[in-house]
DNA sequence: CTTCTCACA
DNA sequence: TGTGAGCA
């Protein structure tokens, strides 16, 4: 599995990431204040999201929208401090997939996010940063 | 121009 | 959470 390295590799700033999750600045560093996330940070205390924190936020985002709060949200994602394998015992009502998504399915959801945020001028900048992903 | 931190409405 | 100030 060579994709973990990619997967975990951080690559873009947070104004990929608001575009890609659909949140705020102020939400995703809110969520990195209270350990939901985080993200590394590099030359002048700049954060960089690697397709893992992408993925988070997502979840997050999702939970957010389904009336979960911090705590609640804490609950369920704060066991996975770097390498968690299997063992990963959750309650039964909880459907969150914590495992990694194929990456056929990342790309697809990858995709549909950058097709929702359509906006002239701006998508070849966002599939700019991107293509940085699919090649190199 | 983009991001960062901090503070206040 | 939003928004604006003042930096880097």
């Amino acid at each position: 599995m060579g994709d973990d390295i990619r997967r975990n590799m951080a690559l873009f700033p947070i104004g990929i990431v608001m575009k890609l999750t659909d949140l705020t600045a102020r939400q995703i560093r809110y969520y990195e204040q209270h350990e939901l996330i985080v993200p590394a940070r590099t030359s002048g205390n700049q954060r960089l999201f690697s397709f893992n924190d992408v993925e988070r936020l997502l979840e997050i985002k999702s939970l957010i929208e389904k009336g979960v709060n911090i705590a609640g949200i804490k609950q369920v994602m704060v066991p996975m401090s770097k390498e968690s394998e299997e063992a990963t015992v959750l309650t039964p009502d909880t459907e969150v997939k914590r495992k990694e998504l194929s990456d056929s399915q990342l790309h697809r959801m990858l995709k549909q996010q950058l097709l929702n945020g359509k906006r002239p001028g701006q998508v070849s900048l966002i599939q700019g940063e991107l293509s940085r992903f699919y090649k190199k």
